[in-house]
DNA sequence: CGGGTTCTTGACTAGTTTCAAGCAAAGTGG
DNA sequence: CCACTTTGCTTGAAACTAGTCAAGAACCCG
């Protein structure tokens, strides 16, 4: 299930997600902070859990490689994804500071997390301000993509959703390095999308059908391919806000 | 429309928020700060608008009194409401953190705001990471929030959704002494509840009926009385976690 | 006492869900 | 290596929840 390499510890002088430019610059006591702050790192399998809704969390994790989702369950069984984790993103700070997580996350491809002491987390505030602003910073980004979410629930119609989160998700992926322009990697089933998209299976797939008949997008083989980006657009009111470099810890 | 008053400034020393005990103690340095951080208080009248979506905001504000609500609306005129806004929350840090405010904030009654300057939020970090802790507690806190309105939107019934808000507003405003218990001044109306439900006007009205023929609660004169806890608990599938004192800037 | 919101209700419509069934692809075990 | 099972995708038809239209009642403001 999950594995965790010592051995095989990236040094995060070399990280691989700081050659994307996507991601702003550590200075070097920045640097030497997140080394000690660093526990490790793990791999976890597609699939598999990494925090549970009600349960608290002795870590946080910076997502390095592969793809997941947060995601919240009712008693009876329905779920609702939440948001789609990749690379950078920051997961089990709501754990760290509330009392307990209201909900749960899980790697849909295999993933590859830096995993942070939560003990520690009070250091990071009192010694690098700095990162404890990046850290709001990412709390306010989630933040901004729950609210679109929101929207997308509450007012858009079952196409519009659609569209929605393809292409959203598609500038995220481009942007975070996670793929390249026009294809992506989609590691999610289609009853997980309609679990998104608070739709059900049976017209999440109708809806995809018609945009894929319409020579919009394409979609094999857990491969999303965005053919005409303006008709997805249109049809979504999409409206991306390209961001500045963003910070990662 | 808004009305600024220097004058009649309340002190931090005995700001009216801190004897609720739901919000945590200031010991005497971070209230010294506190006091440094601020730079007014603003009363605006119900109905006018706070903080516009698309724009960056100068200003983070503290709710001291009164209620609002953070609101996104779509080109074609759509609009959802994101959360309600009550005593002891934070508003305008997307605004000051990111680039620009992805959502609009309404007041719905009069209020009264505690205003801190942008500009000296890096100093909030830099010297009193208790309350950068603080800030992130509370970044938190609304993500827990949006999570749980994710579900509602996207996998509860009409039934359900009302229901649930109706309890968790409920218990929200007990909890920061906006209410008392059982009976709770409900400053919006029909439509802007079935735009943060994601229902129509009509059907949100009819929903609201069966509740209240069914003895679960009551509403009138913009005042919402819960009839009977239990019956609404039980068709919103109700489970709100009681938290520990929590923190306010 | 108008005139405008807000609430309420009924009738009709549309979008989405549920049910059902078949098929393809990918595992599983003998 | 081939039945057997499981999981995911696809499609049509029926049922239902929620949306739209319309119109009157109640309430609020000046």
């Amino acid at each position: 299930m999950r594995h965790i390499s010592h051995r095989d510890r990236h040094d995060c002088t070399h990280c691989p997600l700081r050659k994307n430019p996507a991601f702003r610059p550590f200075d070097p006591e920045q640097l030497e902070f997140i080394k000690s702050f660093k526990v490790g790192e793990i791999s976890v399998s597609a699939g598999s859990t990494i925090l549970t809704q009600g349960q608290s969390s002795e870590a946080i994790y910076t997502v390095m490689k592969g793809w997941g989702f947060r995601s919240k369950t009712l008693d009876d069984g329905r779920e609702q994804i939440l948001n789609f984790i990749m690379p950078g993103d920051l997961i089990g700070l709501q754990g760290a500071v509330l009392e307990e997580m209201g909900h749960s996350v899980d790697a849909s491809s295999d993933m590859l997390l830096c995993v942070f002491e939560r003990q520690k987390l009070w250091s990071l505030f009192s010694k690098f301000p700095s990162l404890a602003y990046d850290l709001t910073w990412l709390a306010s980004r989630e933040e901004q993509l729950l609210d679109e979410h929101l929207i997308t629930l509450g007012r858009r119609s079952a196409m519009e959703r659609v569209a929605h989160v393809l292409v959203l998700l598609h500038d995220r992926a481009v942007e975070t390095g996670a793929a390249p322009e026009g294809t992506m990697p989609f590691p999610f089933s289609q009853q997980q999308l309609a679990n998104t998209l608070g739709l059900s299976l049976v017209h999440t797939n109708k809806t995809l059908r018609k945009l894929a008949a319409r020579g919009a997008m394409a979609w094999r083989d857990r491969t999303f391919v965005m053919m005409d980006r303006n008709a997805l657009c249109e049809i979504a009111k999409y409206d991306y806000t390209v961001l500045k470099p963003r910070p990662f810890i």
